[in-house]
DNA sequence: GTTATTGCAAATGATTTGCACAAGG
DNA sequence: CCTTGTGCAAATCATTTGCAATAAC
């Protein structure tokens, strides 16, 4: 599966007369390899968990690439650290829910809201290209039951969690 | 009307034992003097266009107090600087649509959208704290008609187009 | 007076870049 | 070969911070 889109990948730089690498592939391979988010500091230890090696100035320089050619989609998790998405491919038009208790992500596609904004951005006198939501919401179950599934995992793994 | 604000954020600073300043006062009443989005740097050359001074380490620290107060609020543009809306109290619930022919950034509400977005939320286990739409356009006027009244202005004011 | 605030300059931290060497086609 | 890519270290640039002097209350 990601070795489809390795080859979009490499169809991409063929067409920018760019060149096909060691580094570039296993890069690809990685960021694609999981559904999850990720910051550029988070891909290089990733890559550095394996047996391939990559510079931090070359995964920056890939990440580019890869946002140019439509693969991968920068998006506003509100970090320091810009965060990158990989999930665009399988779900062209989805949107972001980030829970202010655990800090998970979650991700939802809606056709209706992707309607109703197209029509907002019509009437307003623009032709829409592409559009994002973004919600800040509480764990239900927290408030409820005063515990989140997610927390205690989020903890464990160190993730960090959106400050504020 | 921006002295009822800066009455607001005077209680707020009250509240919190912290002291009102001229600096303050001064950044706070020129914030809200108009409607438009800023940077941080955009208002430091704002204020010194004006009789007030204060230092850029003041500026960054009171845009701070202003977010913590509620009052203004950090947008995502996508640009590399931080982006702050003062019109959240104006339009509680607004979001915006940048042009990517011209870089102009229109406020829109809808009513409908905001529905639309605490349903989705509660169906997937949340309880919604805030949200925010992002829609990137094209001018329709510049596509139909070749030229658009924007986009003129926009490069006579040397504003940031957004890039990409 | 005591505590918070300012301004300056230095520190930080993510990202970018120049350059010499290595690798792709 | 000739051109592009890589890794390193240095540069950038927005933002933050330590500190001594200053201003609130």
């Amino acid at each position: 599966m990601d070795e489809l889109i390795l080859a979009k990948f490499n169809e991409f730089v063929k067409r920018r007369s760019l060149r096909r690498t060691t580094q570039r592939d296993s890069i690809v391979r990685i960021v694609f390899a999981k559904d999850e988010h990720f910051t550029a500091e988070e891909l290089f230890e990733r890559i550095h968990r394996t047996e391939s090696r990559a510079s931090r100035a070359t995964v920056y320089r890939t990440i580019s690439l890869l946002v140019d050619s439509g693969l991968l989609r920068e998006i506003d998790l509100g970090g320091e650290q810009k965060t990158y998405d990989p999930n665009f491919l399988e779900k062209p038009s989805h949107n972001h829910l980030v829970c202010v208790d655990c800090g998970k992500v979650v991700e939802f596609e809606d056709a209706h809201i992707d309607l109703l904004n197209d029509c907002i951005t019509r009437r307003l006198g623009f032709r829409a290209i592409r559009q994002s939501i973004h919600i800040e919401a509480g764990c239900e179950q927290l408030r409820l039951k005063g515990r989140c599934p997610n927390l205690l995992a989020t903890r464990l793994s160190g993730k960090r969690i959106k400050k504020r």
